[in-house]
DNA sequence: CATGATCACTGACCGTAGTCAGGTATCAAC
DNA sequence: GTTGATACCTGACTACGGTCAGTGATCATG
């Protein structure tokens, strides 16, 4: 019904950079430039680490050493020794920095929930906010190694269950119980649990297990719907594979079901062979690959 | 299945601000300040009218004039007297000016089919970004008049059409055609077309005709699903009982369907009376108003 | 024709973001 | 120990966005 894609996509951008420009008003509310405010901001979240919080706003080395003094100035920070490297330095936030950055929080907080408040229909609203993200940060997808006990590693297995009943015939949600029981089969060095991150979003994962000495399993490969077509599940199969050869495996099998249509293609195509059975429901088929 | 609804809102703004900033560069790639393209930008788009352009951009006014005279003195633009208005002052573009722009929209362009391309789904993704830019607009929402022939207007009754398909039972879209051929019925003084915009995008219409000298009915109220819940409905029929008031129309008459629950409960909170039938399929509900 | 409002322009000023060329301390590798 | 890379800091500089007070021309109003 709308007209083009582009215009539809310029009133996006210009909605979308009226409200962060908003948003950042309110963070210069508190009398602090943007960019002060942005550092302080990031700060706990990449845990004081100085290159991280650089890397990740982008900033000038220079510009990024003024920020932290003035920080350290309003007594908001302290500049501590890294331990293990003299050359770093590790930011922790005092008192007054913890309070004003729940304080920033808390902003932040609101200006959201006076957002979803104004949806007609806050679920698919914020359904709509994740694809978006999704589909911008492409490119800046990471996989990483995680634990099998981390709730975005149960988020995942969640909606990789999901998938399965919706895909595959007979299938019931009780077959696979959450959390897993075995988390421990998918810890180093007995295998891996690998995340795809899009920013802090899991929107992807697999899984790899050793069924013999020098032979693993690969299990639950999911890629969240909105991250299809990018590619993600081939980057999370050559990750678990770079994994197995870490954990010293030699052979890979894996099981899979004829309604995986797509991780079938994916397998075929990327030097995965027909093996026979050694799984049963809901297995339908078994491929096996050499390292 | 993700986490709390502030941390996924944070995620999108980080992503949203981020492909912002890229496409500002890309914008400053032409070796002109951010805040001069704009204006150049905005030229065409307000055709020119400089109170406008300088609102829309929130700019102040010495800066708006010294953007100007730049802009004039890389001969982009031409500055000639408002006629009528002596004190005001009209831009237009040079040759090369339009040159400039055409270049910023194919760059603008570029970077959509980009993105457009990047979705898993394009339909999905253009509509959640509807979505979001609908939400955001909320509070800058205006009601214009508009020409019934105008293809905003169309695209209007087209969703109408095809709402009324969804929600009443026994309805075939055939039963009204499009455009429609008494477009002319809805234009003054034979009665009104009226749009609610949301930026550029049309979320929105209502309109009236002459049934009989100061009789008029109030047809085809439609709001789009992404903008319901902002009283828009409620702010549309206000507007057009104004218009008929205007026209110097002393009641009005409207019939609906009883699959359209919500415009019948407005009705009832807005001083519409139940009045007999005077008209066939689909309304199975007819109101009265005096103005 | 006086009044007050509006529109546009000018000059002076400020803070912030951002760049660049050094400089110092530390680390890893040979 | 030497070398080169890395992490952080410093000082000097620029451009850009934004604010403010004041000017002159024009308009609508009574």
């Amino acid at each position: 019904m709308p007209p083009d894609p582009a215009a539809r996509i310029r009133r996006f951008h210009r909605a979308v950079t009226r409200e962060a420009g908003a948003l950042d008003a309110s963070f210069l509310g508190r009398g602090r430039p943007l960019g002060v405010a942005r550092v302080l901001w990031q700060i706990p979240r990449q845990s004081g680490d100085l290159t991280a919080i650089r890397a990740g706003l982008g900033l000038d080395s220079g510009q990024f050493s003024r920020i932290l003094r003035s920080l350290e100035r309003e007594g908001l920070i302290t500049l501590a020794r890294h331990e293990g490297d003299g050359r770093r330095r590790l930011a922790r936030l005092t008192g007054a920095g913890a309070d004003e950055v729940a304080l920033y929080n808390r902003l932040s907080d609101d200006s959201a929930k006076g957002l979803v408040a104004a949806a007609p229909n806050s679920a698919v609203f914020l359904a709509a906010m994740d694809l978006i993200a999704t589909v911008l940060n492409r490119g800046q997808t990471e996989v990483r190694l995680a634990d099998p006990d981390d709730p975005a590693a149960q988020a995942c297995l969640q909606a990789y269950f999901d998938l399965l009943v919706a895909q595959i015939d007979g299938m019931r949600h009780d077959h696979l119980p959450l959390p897993d029981p075995h988390a421990d089969r998918y810890r180093p060095p007995n295998g891996a649990f690998l995340i795809a991150w899009s920013d802090d979003l899991a929107i992807g994962c697999v899984s790899l297990r050793t069924l013999v000495p020098g032979l693993g399993e690969v299990k639950r490969l999911w890629v969240a719907p909105d991250a299809r077509g990018q590619g993600l599940a081939r980057r999370l199969m050559l990750a678990v594979e770079e994994q197995a050869r870490k954990l010293g495996m030699t052979q890979l099998k894996l099981d899979t079901n004829a309604g995986l249509t797509d991780a079938i293609a994916l397998y075929q195509k990327t030097g995965w062979s027909p093996t026979q059975a050694y799984s049963g429901f809901p297995s339908t088929h078994w491929f096996a690959k050499s390292l």
